[in-house]
DNA sequence: CAATTAATGTCAATAAACTTGATATACTAT
DNA sequence: ATAGTATATCAAGTTTATTGACATTAATTG
């Protein structure tokens, strides 16, 4: 199963890319070549987007509470103005999602001590384990796909991802996590 | 910068994941190890999906407009049925951006010569040029990545995402494309 | 301290997108 | 002939996204 999955990568890389297969130099890289990540890259998008919306319809939450969640616990202690930024959303939109979850007791505002203008967003421990019920599917798939490749091919995997951000959410990502007030 | 952004990688992966760096065998996937996976796909996706929504809005197209513009000139003569399982659109949400697309002259549908009801569908040279064009930002990205990081990087990437795909996208993936007729 | 700027939050109008359900036509299969 | 399939349209209702104006609080500047 593990075997054959491996396999049909193997084919669709085939005829998908002359330039990985050494086929061509740096300068050959065709069309096709850049279509491949394109497409695999919407196709597990889509995938692991569904994995989390059967959940969020269970629990009646949407994208946008989602994405806070994931600030609220991955990043605990960003302000209001960083997460509008980083998550691409609007001022008059994230206010709505974010008072249901400050309601559902699931994030907790604080006021920043450096700068009491802004509020800074720390998930509560009914957030956290929320979140990771949101994420229950997308995890599931992750492991059986870390079971398949191995360590060394997700490490490149990783990798290339890295190198696609944007270089903003590269900074960000490396930007020391605030400590816990 | 090249190689700097590589070592940025490192330090991100550093304090993501004990799993990839040795620290742990495949019982121990940790919840973060699973957690940088689902953010640098949302982040890589997000920058990526930027790409196109510049080129979008200045030839006044939506992502349906493009998601059946992908089917119709990388994969043509799918059917209707086929596109709409695949690109998770409802049938009544695709066929005002697909009338569109066949008003502005991007695509074709063709009646099957093998069961009459069904209409495939085929991207015109000018549809063709089109997605080139909303793409274009896109493929600058991936082909500075690509002299980033090598093709054997590239190419444990595609495998990893191939991997996270479902079984039935694999399944699409590898279909033969349909003659033209 | 007064004036300005920044961060957050609210209100409202419009537009765009998605959902549900009903319905019609052309064609295939039995 | 009948039943089922693939495509297409119409419409109502809901949700989201967009735009712009504006209020509040706190920091900053002069």
């Amino acid at each position: 199963m593990t075997a054959s999955i491996l396999k049909d990568a193997e084919r669709y890389l085939k005829t998908s890319s002359k330039w990985v297969s050494g086929e061509g130099t740096a300068e050959d890289i065709t069309s096709d070549d850049l279509f491949a990540t394109t497409e695999l890259m919407f196709l597990a998008y889509l995938g692991t987007l569904e994995d989390t919306a059967l959940q969020l319809k269970e629990v009646g939450l949407g994208r946008i509470h989602h994405r806070l969640l994931y600030v609220a616990v991955k990043k605990p202690g960003k302000s209001v103005g960083d997460i509008l930024t980083f998550l691409r959303v609007t001022n008059q939109n994230i206010h709505r999602p974010l008072g249901d979850l400050v309601k559902l007791g699931y994030v907790e505002q604080r006021t920043s001590v450096t700068d009491r203008r802004k509020r800074e967003l720390h998930a509560t421990p009914k957030g956290v384990e929320m979140f990771e019920f949101l994420v229950q599917r997308q995890y599931d798939r992750f492991r059986g796909v870390y079971d398949t490749v191995g360590p060394e091919s997700l490490k490149e995997f990783w990798k290339v991802l890295w190198c696609i951000l944007d270089q903003h959410d590269r900074d960000w990502l490396l930007k020391e996590q605030q400590p816990e007030s």
